[in-house]
DNA sequence: CTATATTACTAACGCGTGTTAGTAAGTTGG
DNA sequence: CCAACTTACTAACACGCGTTAGTAATATAG
């Protein structure tokens, strides 16, 4: 049984010419004058052959590891729910495909920050990063801009360098909950999407602080409550502004996920959305509109983002100069049953 | 500015021995005899030049990639509401860490088949391949077979060799629609998780049909629908169940997600769940018990099938033999408001 | 005191590719 | 007819590591 590997060698040897030739051939190398006919011949004989080329010699000879890395900054057990990843999947794979790259997937936890970075980047593991949800507190950032490495924030980070696709978080915010004061609610609540060391758990709060100021309403510290990620702790903090003396007659909850949780807290109490409690949601994932009551939130362009981000990650790895530092993609005010308004 | 990448060599001058030993010691091969104070003096200078080693040099000379594949045969479509996914990927990379590896992610579509796996595998690209969700029609997995590469199946395929870990959807089924038939349900709508060239699928439908007919129910064709991954899916399905002259009384749902939009043509239609029709699901996604009404449905093990997939995975990559071919884990059907037995 | 074993290493090869510098043959211009 | 180009390649180095076979020095056994 010769199951040897079929090397650049065979296919030269078999194809009467040099193994440079096939590389410059089968990588399409430009300015290279090759004939058409031996181009052909090489093309055909590896084919035959069924060559496929070693990624390692490939990445160790040409310093590129053909893989973007997806870094996500959350605690383990906030990725079982998260939606905003699966929708990023797709397109971010069906981009690394055009380029001939592939996705390595990796976590990175508090513990582990500089670790991981280390290992991935100077390891030469991966050619550029997009990370997603990034915070505040994460140290190992700055291994990464002072590196210069190829990197993309999904989300935004203020005071860094780094290319980022983002919305504007504090501005859908705030047209979630300006809605809610134009339907006639004074008193409304806030759950965050996630703990506020999370930049866009704070934008999100922030929206909705400006929403009450420019409307003249007073801002209560007790009604703003913050989630972390999943639906159970949307359910719990939901069912500490139900406990308060005075209930909100409306919630933004800034994350679909949480606020699922948010509204079985609401039933659990026999109240009705929106007619008890109004509610407006954040993400639209694709399970808000199936919701009871559909869910009334804002519309977060989940594959734009991840195919932007790529796109300007090529561009970094390519050493070539983006056009844009920061993008910020429109977001809108998807209405359904859950705010009341029809 | 001499931001030259420091090797093994650099390592091994400053630390005055070989490069040879400088890997003995980083790698902590076993029956080499290194001096404790040399391999102190090893560790300690890889540590202060802050070495790390290259990838794709490891991967080259060793021929192993330190990559773990996870292989998502699904459109892609119905990845962005695959909540199984987002479960299953935090053990996986858990488990991959381990192990000092990484993780890859890639999503193979009917037209790229063969091409995936080869670039995949021959490119040596990853040393072992978990498959989430395989299909019957899958003709590239024969590459996989022939090759007798590391591969582990979570789901099965029957006439297949693969190492698989899977649950027993056939009997979780068979319980769920059981349990519908206790509460006195007779005529009992079933939509299925996905078409029936999934292997579940079509084990989940069988389920169905052995419940009915243990309770000696009749099986009608026209009481079956076939759902497709996502919401959307189940909300045209359920409404096509309810367009019969005489809708049944109960749904078993092969799959949480796809039961939220049958939940939601319900409530469209007026109807209350679970008086007028009952309904369980499968797979207890963490949104399941927050659904209105809280969703009955089977417990899959989501964590552990991902971490008994890579255990199996792992061995076959060191070449061990893996205790089963087939393991089954446990399922259980987790009672809560949607199918009226409370 | 010699033969064997053990300890603590190292020299050198190989992994499979990308890429640069160079070459030989053929073509063109004056 | 010779120099300058162009065309169509190739030889040889580099990438950074794992690993095998071997060596020199020391310890142990008989």
């Amino acid at each position: 049984m010769n199951s040897r590997r079929v090397t650049s060698r065979d296919v030269a040897e078999r194809a009467g010419v040099s193994r440079t030739t096939v590389s410059l051939v089968l990588n399409e190398v430009e300015g290279v004058q090759i004939s058409e006919e031996t181009r052909q011949r090489v093309i055909h004989v590896a084919e035959e052959m069924g060559y496929v080329p070693e990624a390692a010699a490939q990445a160790l000879a040409s310093g590129r590891s053909r893989f973007i890395g997806l870094v996500l900054t959350r605690r383990p057990h906030q990725i079982a729910t998260d939606v905003f990843l699966t929708q990023i999947l797709n397109p971010l794979i069906e981009m690394a495909r055009r380029h001939n790259m592939r996705l390595l997937v990796d976590i990175v936890e508090e513990t582990h920050h500089r670790e991981t970075y280390r290992a991935l980047v100077r390891g030469r593991r991966i050619d550029g990063i997009i990370l997603s949800g990034p915070r505040l507190n994460d140290r190992g950032l700055r291994l990464l801009e002072k590196e210069d490495f190829p990197t993309v924030l999904m989300g935004s980070l203020p005071g860094t360098s780094f290319f980022s696709v983002d919305i504007d978080n504090c501005a859908a915010s705030r047209s979630a909950v300006t809605h809610l004061i134009s339907l006639g609610h004074i008193r409304i609540g806030c759950i965050t999407n996630a703990p506020v060391s999370y930049t866009a758990a704070l934008d999100r709060r922030r929206g909705y602080r400006q929403a009450l100021e420019n409307a003249g309403l007073p801002f209560e510290e007790q009604l703003v409550r913050h989630g972390d990620f999943d639906p159970q702790s949307g359910y719990e903090q939901m069912n500490a502004l139900l406990r308060l003396e005075s209930p909100p007659s409306a919630v933004f909850v800034a994350s679909d996920v949480v606020a699922f949780g948010a509204m079985a807290a609401i039933r659990e109490h026999d109240l009705t959305i929106p007619d008890d409690i109004a509610i407006v949601g954040f993400d639209d994932v694709p399970f808000a509109k199936f919701a009871y009551p559909p869910l009334t939130t804002i519309h977060l362009p989940a594959a734009d983002l991840a195919r932007r981000s790529s796109e300007i990650l090529f561009k970094l790895i390519k050493r070539e100069q983006p056009t844009d530092r920061r993008v910020l993609l429109d977001t809108h005010l998807v209405v359904r049953r859950s705010c009341g308004a029809e």
